[in-house]
RNA sequence: GCUGCUGUAGCUCAGUCGGUAGAGCGCGUCCUUGGUAAGGACGAGGUCAUGGGUUCAAAUCCCAUCAGCAGCUCCA
């Protein structure tokens, strides 16, 4: 007999040698039936696993992650089963699970396209229809590697464990693969799931090995939990900046360059109600701000390192018989802006924004819409300081940057700090120093983060800041980069307290990071509905009839006089399609007017997403919306 | 950059077996003046991404190029 202890902290004898199915049996039939893998002493495994030594076990069920997690590979399984048996020639590589899925890395010379998805999902449903149980065996690794001689992925998957024993798994009809498992008991336990798309990976992430075919598909525990996840991305899609540009009008793309935005009437109010608060922000925490060219000579370029380190990404031109270089970042000159004249310590720090319009020649193959484009404006700055004003200025930094992610709504931020890369320059005195200072700042803000080895840029290690957006999604913002280098290689000086001159410190920062990304994560955020403070229109007055068009024109004058920016909607339709077409462009306020409103100087307001509305005063509107959009208010509710 | 897929009206998309192109929305004109999510009529709008090839004949088949999409690798 042996112990075994249950989640619930309640102790059963059962027989040596009884299997975690049997154990389930034993507690109750539902869990029983429910039951698809158990957790022994902490450790995933297989229903069928004999209990030989008291344990703490945990049935799982379809209920938990873990269970979740195993029908997913276990659906991976038949999915390679079933491309095996339409493809014989199919050798598979790998076949993990993702979030909301799984995917199976499969090395076939004929190209799966999605037109085989059907059969292949056929074929899947065919094997889960047979419902045949998941067989573990246990091999030796010499045993495994001998059997698997001829297939180098398998071998070099076996090479890649440390373990003694090599677990295979089999469903039946010969299909069997290598594979740690556990899995589910049986195929019949997988009744939804749905091959999502396919695409090349390199075999181990490595662009020179050979490309693999990637198939992609989800599953889960029932056919309604798979139609809410389809639907769920069919929600994410509309929420596609992308999509929602177009629809908006705020911005476009257009062959004649590719990755670099045109950026609508729309667009731009948006870009310059966020630079308008930028600016004041920055003006709080003392900072003043620079342009320099774009366009700099391939010297200068040579001088900062980037022709060394960057040279790839770089737009290159030249007239004059004079080589020249498309600024890829702000910093060099920034640099020749400080050595237009002398400093002193005393005019430390000093804080040198500039919103920099740069250009990096990013793959073809990486850009997507404004969260990757060629050409961008970054809201980048350049702190000269002292030594010792490291860790104060990047408190600061760190401070500014939170509070103007609070004022866009983001809440869900997270940082990573980035360490010496293999490519660098800079001795390893200088990035011993300049990765601890920023690691002291986090610790005195008590900021947990994560660190990337060997993530940092060339010049300096760096602090990111990544937000999550509605959809959990994250993207990197702002970032703070320390840099030793640069004021060297251009021999930056100030004048110290003891009178000789010294090499500043050059702090590299941007908050927002780029404002085509930074709009682009806006718009997915709020979904196309940007807050009122934000939004191209903030209000719509729609006229009734055109008997009401002169007083619709008098509300829109008296709202544009209080700043506010309004549309009006004179077209001789009628108020259900004004209202539809107003609708689409997703204005926080519609205003219905029409002979009572007129005759009582008031608007029937309609709120964004609330079909309920509400007769007020114009005066009254006006400085509602006037107090919210001054105090950047998400919300739009009319309070008195 | 790599692998696969896609490219037809301003937008979203149809177009069978190769026989010179269609819808809805939008746009224009007219009718309609309607109280909270799309009233009606008529009309304009296309070098079917670009360049070659096959064919009596190409949106359709083949090749190349460009661009986009998904992913990988990058990048931050």
């Amino acid at each position: 007999m042996v112990r075994v202890t249950l989640p619930d902290g309640s102790k059963l004898e059962i027989a040596n040698g009884t299997t975690a199915k049997q154990l389930a049996e034993k507690i109750g039939p539902g869990l029983a039936r429910a039951a698809i893998a158990a957790k022994i002493n902490g450790q995933l495994a297989d229903l069928s696993t004999p209990i030989t030594a008291d344990a703490t076990i945990q049935i799982i069920t379809l209920t938990e992650a873990e269970g979740l997690e195993i029908l997913r590979h276990s659906c991976a399984h038949i999915m390679a089963e079933a491309v095996c048996s339409i493809w014989p020639a199919a050798k598979l590589v790998y076949g993990p699970t993702v979030e909301d899925g799984f995917y199976y890395d499969i090395d076939l010379d004929e190209p799966i396209s999605p037109s085989d998805f059907e059969r292949i999902e056929k074929k899947m449903y065919e094997i889960a229809k047979a419902d045949k149980p998941f067989i573990r065996k246990e091999r030796s690794r010499s045993e495994a590697l001998t059997k698997l001689a001829s297939d180098r992925y398998k071998t070099d998957n076996i090479n890649r464990t440390d373990s003694d024993v090599i677990s295979f798994y089999s469903h039946g009809d010969g299909f069997e693969d290598l594979c740690r498992g556990p899995h589910l008991p049986s195929t019949g336990k997988v009744v939804a799931f749905k091959i999502m798309s396919v695409a090349g990976a390199y075999w181990h992430g490595d662009p020179t090995q050979k490309m693999l075919q990637r198939v992609y598909g989800t599953a889960w525990p029932t056919k309604k939990e798979l139609d809410a996840y389809l639907q769920r991305l069919e929600e994410a899609k509309k929420r596609d900046h992308r999509v929602l540009g177009k629809q908006l009008d705020l911005f476009s793309f257009n062959e004649a360059g590719p990755g670099f935005a045109f950026i609508h009437p729309k667009g731009m109010i948006v870009w310059n109600a966020i630079v308008e608060f930028w600016r004041g922000v920055h003006n709080k925490y003392g900072y003043e701000e620079i342009k320099t060219p774009i366009i700099l000579n391939e010297q200068l370029w040579h001088k900062s390192g980037h022709w060394d380190n960057y040279k790839e990404n770089m737009y290159f031109t030249r007239f004059d018989d004079t080589a020249y270089a498309i600024k890829p970042m702000n910093c060099p000159g920034g640099c020749l802006v400080y050595k237009t004249r002398q400093h002193s310590y005393r005019e430390f720090p000093m804080r040198v924004a500039e919103l920099g319009l740069v250009h990096r020649h990013e793959a073809s193959g990486v850009m997507h819409g404004l969260f990757r484009v060629r050409q961008f404006t970054q809201d980048d700055a350049h702190i000269f300081c002292t030594p010792e004003q490291i860790k104060p200025e990047i408190i600061g930094v760190i401070e500014l940057a939170f509070e103007i992610y609070r004022a866009f709504g983001f809440e869900d931020f997270h940082i990573e700090l980035s360490t010496k890369p293999a490519k660098h320059i800079g001795s390893d005195e200088i990035w011993d120093i300049s990765t601890s200072a920023l690691k002291d700042a986090l610790k005195h803000k008590e900021i947990e983060h994560k660190i990337n080895e060997g993530d940092g840029a060339f010049y300096g290690p760096k602090i990111d800041f990544h937000i999550r957006d509605c959809l959990k999604r994250s993207w990197q913002l702002g970032t703070i980069q320390l840099d030793f280098s640069m004021p060297q290689r251009f021999e930056l000086v100030y004048t110290d307290k003891d009178n000789t001159e010294k090499t500043p410190v050059m702090i590299h920062r941007a908050i927002l990071g780029s404002f085509e990304r930074f709009i682009g994560i806006l718009i997915e955020h709020y979904g196309g509905n940007l807050p009122l403070w934000l939004s191209p229109e903030q209000v719509v007055v729609l006229p009734i009839s055109e008997k009401s068009n002169d007083y619709a024109k008098i509300v829109e004058k008296k709202l544009r006089d209080a700043q506010l920016r309004v549309g009006c909607d004179l077209s001789d339709e009628k108020i259900d399609a004004k209202i539809a077409k107003a609708h689409s462009r997703k204005p926080p306020y519609m205003l219905v007017v029409g002979p009572k409103e007129s005759q009582s100087g008031t608007v029937n307001v309609r709120i964004r997403g609330d079909k309920k509305t509400k007769t007020v005063e114009v005066d009254k509107f006006i400085a509602m919306a006037n107090r919210k959009i001054a105090e950047k208010k998400v919300g739009l509710t009319l309070e008195d």
